[in-house]
DNA sequence: ACAGGATATGTACGAGCGTACATACCATAG
DNA sequence: CTATGGTATGTACGCTCGTACATATCCTGT
């Protein structure tokens, strides 16, 4: 057929696309939006702007947008977690996973900025919302059990608590500490 | 034309009160609304609310919201910050001052979950806003000088990490710590 | 081949927001 | 006592937001 003339310029005015696994693309935006322009900035409209989506898209995908934040920060906890599990996993001794927990802060946790920042703005979201606190609670529940595959409870817990205000330390400083101060500051923990 | 009727029963239906100090209100009522609903409930019109005062007496009193949030997290920071210096400076030697740190995080810190729910979100809000970064330094600065009266400075900073640790780990966790766990830990991490 | 359900897209609506501003009131300086 | 400048108040505007929904398109099972 020669259908030269394009009939239908108003209605369809981005060509579908067939996109598969968008859904999961949907979630990576939404994470990349939340670690870039923080929670509150965190919108159906700018999070289909950064997946080049049509807004609509957001609301067939998604019921509302407290459950993109929530798939998104499960996403990001289970992804550190993860780490977290694998550092201390190839651990042999103590003295093996005292340099693992070295090399989480050090390396892990503080080498990204991004997963940094998802880490805070899910502790304040969690503050306020039931569903993301048990995200947060099933994340610590999880490090901690790690820590105690080394570590009996309460070392595991404080030392638990020193990673979280080290990482956060460093997080909202000028000057993050180095790996070596890192270094001082756990083994100074753990004799 | 004579106009006998009360003419003026729409235009200012709120008795006009005087009320010296209604700026310092306004900046306490922003810090209740901040600890209740958090950052990014934080409106002028819920303020106003709070305070009990018409929405144009932000306008009146503030060029800007920003305004608002930078006045009320200076002062939250301010409060914190005078009972860590009275805390440390009331200690004689570096044993008061190791049981002066305990105080500080069970007793004054944990003991508030407005100020720790206040801290949380300056922390994040920090993040995003040159203004608030700033606040959130000079804060951190002081609470280490204070520190250094009695520490060395990579005692000082190393401490001043894992209070911030186990007092995050503590306002986020369903069973936060007891004074004698916060007690263990840094007692632990000082010999 | 084709029916039908899943997916994709554009648009509309009502609500809440920050801010601007015209108006009204009042403590106080002179 | 009165003028005046600071303070107090109500309202309007333009914007962005979450969400709903009608419509369009395509993959898939038969």
């Amino acid at each position: 057929m020669t259908d030269p003339a394009p009939p239908r310029s108003s209605v369809p005015r981005r060509p579908r696309r067939h996109d598969p696994g968008r859904r999961d693309r949907l979630i990576d935006a939404a994470l990349t939006v939340i670690a870039e322009r923080g929670v509150a900035a965190t919108t159906h409209r700018e999070i289909a702007r950064v997946a080049d989506v049509p807004l609509g898209s957001m609301t067939y995908h998604f019921t509302s947008l407290e459950e993109v934040l929530a798939e998104a920060f499960t996403r990001h906890a289970d992804s550190v977690a993860r780490v977290f599990d694998e550092r201390l996993g190839a651990a042999r001794d103590r003295d093996e996973a005292t340099e693992a927990v070295i090399a989480l802060v050090a390396d892990d946790l503080l080498g990204s900025q991004h997963d940094l920042v998802l880490s805070v703005e899910l502790y304040v979201a969690a503050a306020r919302n039931p569903a993301l606190r048990a995200v947060t609670q099933a994340w610590m529940a999880r490090s901690r059990q790690a820590l105690e595959r080394h570590f009996d409870a309460t070392t595991a817990r404080e030392l638990d608590a020193l990673i979280e205000g080290l990482v956060l330390h460093s997080a909202l400083s000028t000057d993050p500490m180095t790996s070596d101060q890192i270094r001082h500051a756990i083994h100074r923990f753990l004799h």
